[in-house]
Parts: C-alpha cells; structure tokens; sequence
RNA sequence: GUCCCCAUCGUCUAGAGGCCUAGGACACCGCCCUUUCACGGCGAUAACACGAGUUCGAAUCUCGUUGGGGACGCCA
C-alpha cells in the first residue's frame, strides 16, 4: 500500500514551532516512502478561523520548503459529505440525537466533578432495546451523538508509544454534529482520514486521547484504521509549555529574527528524532534517514542556543551572493541605503564566520553604508597621541597603495615599526574610525573590503579634528 | 478528581540484558591558534528519578513510588 499522510492545521493562528515539525515529520515519512503528503486545512471552527491564519501556514511551510501533493482541502467545502455519513451512521443505528441542552450538560459535568468524577455524556438519549427515552423536549434544536461501545477496549500500536489501551467505559457519547446541523472535529477528521486514504496519522500527541474515539467511528463506518503516530510535544525555552507568552512563535518569526531555513529545518528534525550520533546533515539526508522508530516518546525542550550553532553553520556554508539578497531587505527596511561600494556580498565574505543569524549580519554591515559616527569616548581613549602620527602617514601611503589586504597588511606593518608602536596602538583606532568598534576580522582585510576613497574619508575625518 | 502518556549530563540525544568505566552534540569552563574579537583545534566538568523484583548479569524487562505532561467542550 502506498503511503498517504496529512498535516491537518486549524487555521486558528500562525504555524508555530510544534506544529511545523508535526508538519516536517508528515512530509518526511511520505517522502521517505516514495508517498503522497496532503495539506488539509481543519477550518469547521468557525469562529476562530482566518483566511490570514491560512495564509501564514501556507507562508510558513513554504519558507520552510514543506510541499504538498494533494490539497489544500478545505473541511468547509465537504460539508455535504460529512452529512451524508452522519445520515449513514443515524442510519444504521450509531448515531442517535440527543436532546440535551449545553446548560443541562454544564449542570451534569459540574455535579460529576463534585463527585470527584470524571465529567461525561450520561448516556440519556441513547436508545437501547427496552429503554424508554424522555419525551422530546418542545424548541430543542438536538446535536447528533456517536454511539460508542460499551463495552471492551480499543487499543492500538502507536508507532511512536508503543501499545496504548482505552477501556471503552472510560469513552463517552461524543458529539458529531452540533445543533445547527455543522459536524464536529473528532467527526470531520475520520471521514476525511478515510476518504483521503491517510495510512499514517503523524499528529501532536495531545491528539492521543481522541484516537480511541476516532478508531470506534471508523470502525462502526467499516473503514480501515490507519496507523497511529504520536508526537510529544515541544516545550519552551524555559521548559514551560510553548504558549503566546512563552515564545510559542510562528515559524516566520525565525524568518524575522535572521534564521536560515535549512538551520530550522535541521534543528526541528533532531528535536525528538535521532540517527545515531548525526547532528547535521541536509534535508536529503534526513528523508532518507528519517523513520518512526527513532523518535523519542517524551517531551523536548526547545534550545536556541543550539538552533544559533546551526544557524552559524549553515551561515557560513552560504556562499555571499545569497546571503547578501537576504540582509538587503533587512537593511533597507532598517532604512540603510545599500551603496555599491563596498560590494554587500564582499562585506558577507568578511563576517559570516562570525555570526549567528542575518540580523546579526546586517548588524556589521550597517556600518559600511551609513554616515557613521563613532562614540566619541571610544574614539578618544583609542586615539592615542603616539598613533596619530603613524595614521597621518598611513592615511598619505593609503591613497597610492595597492588596494589588496597583503599590501595593506605590509604597510600597516611597516609604520608600526617605523613609528615603535605595538599593533593594537595602530589597529584599535583605525576599527574606531571604520566601523566605530575595537573588535573586527583582521584589520587588513577589514580595510581592503572598504573603497579606498571611504577609508581615506573616515580617517581624515577625525585626524584632522585631532590635528586642528 | 478520572483516564492516558512520559522519565539518561543544564539542554537535545545514543543506548532495544553483557559491547557502558554510559557515547555524541549544544551550552559552560580551560588550553592552543590569533599583536582585537570571533572562527577553528584540543581538553575537562557533567546523567541512567527512587524502591522492589526477574536474571549469572539491568540504563535496558516487570511492578510500585515520586515527579512531569496531556485529555476530560455543541474547540481543534
């Protein structure tokens, strides 16, 4: 049988972390498996739902490379389809309606929790042979529910868990369609799962306790069970449940924050999955790696401390021309008018063994277009008057020089002898006045990166305030 | 409260009864490289939650305890 599996977002939100390695794990199995993955949208809340959450999950698995072959569908648009099943399942007497009001239900679960019970359908519209159902109550629009076994168990082989077991006692009459005549969640996903032939359901693990009520409809439908995959979950940071408050951002705020897909990618894929002691390797890779067996059944914390050493990793796998046309638009939404010179892509080559994310650098690479002023103090503590005159001739053997590092290595070699000097006297203000900070790559390379025209600007700028 | 799930270094994990004196990675610390800071290289510290049992032998199997998480909606 081919593999079919599914990523089933409600648009509710942004796609934040867990769900999109929910999704990545989805995609992963089905590409490993020659298969087909589908996107459905699980949109029957209606009041919840958004065209714009839609659209930034199709944003979010699309920065992250996650294609789909068949949908998006839209459990919206199969409304006549899940009626017909709900009249099929009322048809053959597994369905019944039930009369009972939301506030007598209120009213049942409150009493069953001060009884210290776990809160419940009592059953009382279910029809059994002898059994005498009240009298159907005047203006009382009734909900369908499913009738589940009472008796038994159902049980299934998680592929991630192991064996799970549900005695059917513990299951409750659960709703399928509402009283304005909409089917419900645990009721859509079943027909959808069967009519889409989904073979493995790869899904949050908070999804566990509506297999087992998913696994009796299917039954009473004469469907085929899928196999069962459970995820555990992704904590925060700060090992508390991802939420709004905790960081529980959409995938595009690690777009936002200067991280690289493929970073996210990897990072996701080893958070709970595992191929012996591989920490890096491509999306390729992983397909072909990637498996049920090795994902761990318990909860993982989200560490963004090694998310950056992906990050720098992969940073500096990039070769410049793609790294500059992702900080471009960072640094002209910062307002920086990106000059031709020096060239973005030659400023990337300088700093992208150094960071962690694109913002960081876009951060070094401000400094190379703006107008800029260094803090004064900085520039007065390093601007020593012994260096002065070591830069002063610098500057003059500047404007004739070879324009490459080697040479400018030599020169500023050369005056730091001539003018007993140590390296740093010499160094530390020419990075002042460059790029207003004492810690940058190599100065040679540093200044062989700058035209020589800015260079010979930004020195003489505060020599001749010296000087004066 | 009831049901379900989970439990190895700070974090992510390897580990499917002897290969474990518990391996790797991130972080942390130290050293080297570097007349700056990073990068890089090398090294150190650091864990089988607890208690019974099964076994010649248990991180690995069983039971219990404790701790954590999830679910108990006319939400998904």
């Amino acid at each position: 049988m081919t593999v079919r599996t599914r990523f089933a977002p409600s648009p509710t939100g942004y796609l934040h972390i867990g769900g999109a390695r929910t999704a990545l794990f989805s995609w992963a199995y089905a590409r490993k498996h020659g298969g087909t993955f589908i996107l459905r949208i699980e949109d029957t809340d209606v009041e919840r739902s958004t065209p714009e959450a839609v659209q930034a999950i199709l944003d979010g698995m699309s920065w992250l490379n996650l294609d789909y072959d068949e949908g998006p569908f839209y459990q919206m648009r199969r409304m006549p389809r899940y009626r017909e099943v709900i009249e099929q399942l009322l048809a053959s007497g597994h369905a019944y309606y039930c009369y009972t009001t939301p506030a007598e239900l209120e009213e049942l679960r409150e009493a069953q929790r001060a009884r210290g019970e776990k809160p419940r359908y009592d059953g009382r519209w279910r029809s059994e042979a002898g059994k005498v159902l009240p009298a159907v109550p005047a203006g009382v629009r009734p909900v369908v529910r499913f009738k589940n076994p009472t008796e038994g168990v159902v049980a299934w082989r998680d592929m991630v868990k192991g064996d799970i077991e549900f005695a059917n006692s513990e299951l409750d009459d659960l709703i399928i369609a509402r009283a304005d005549g909409t089917p419900t969640y645990n009721f859509c996903v079943v027909v959808d799962d069967w009519d889409m032939q989904i073979t493995q359901v790869i899904r949050g693990d908070d999804h566990v306790n509506n297999t087992p009520r998913q696994i009796n409809i299917l039954r009473a439908l004469g469907a085929t069970v899928p196999q069962y995959a459970h995820l555990s979950m992704i904590l925060g940071d700060d090992g508390q449940k991802l939420s709004k408050r905790h960081g529980a951002v959409s995938v595009m705020q690690y777009d936002e924050d200067g991280y690289l897909p493929e970073a996210v990618i990897n990072y996701l894929a080893r958070l709970g999955w595992s191929h012996g002691d591989e920490e890096v390797f491509s999306v390729a890779q992983f397909c072909e790696w990637f498996d049920l067996d090795h994902i761990t059944p318990s909860a993982a914390q989200f560490n963004t401390e090694k998310l950056n050493w992906l990050n720098s990793h992969y940073l500096k796998l990039s070769d410049n021309t793609r790294l500059a046309g992702l900080v471009r638009p960072r640094l002209i939404a910062r307002g920086v008018e990106v000059g031709a010179a020096p060239s973005l892509e030659s400023v990337m080559g300088l700093y992208k063994e150094r960071v962690a994310t694109l913002n960081e650098l876009a951060d070094a690479a401000e400094v190379f277009y703006i107008d800029l002023h260094p803090d004064p103090a900085l520039l007065a503590a390093q601007l020593s008057s012994e260096a002065v005159p070591a830069l002063n001739e610098l500057a003059q053997r500047f404007a004739s020089l070879a324009w490459d590092a080697p040479a400018i290595g030599a020169l500023i070699k050369e005056l730091v002898t001539k003018h007993g000097l140590k390296m740093p006297k010499l160094a530390m203000p020419l990075r002042v006045m460059l790029v207003g900070q004492t810690q940058t790559p190599s100065v040679d390379a540093l200044v062989a990166v700058f035209p020589r025209e800015l260079v010979l600007e930004r020195m003489e700028r505060h020599l001749r305030k010296i000087s004066s």
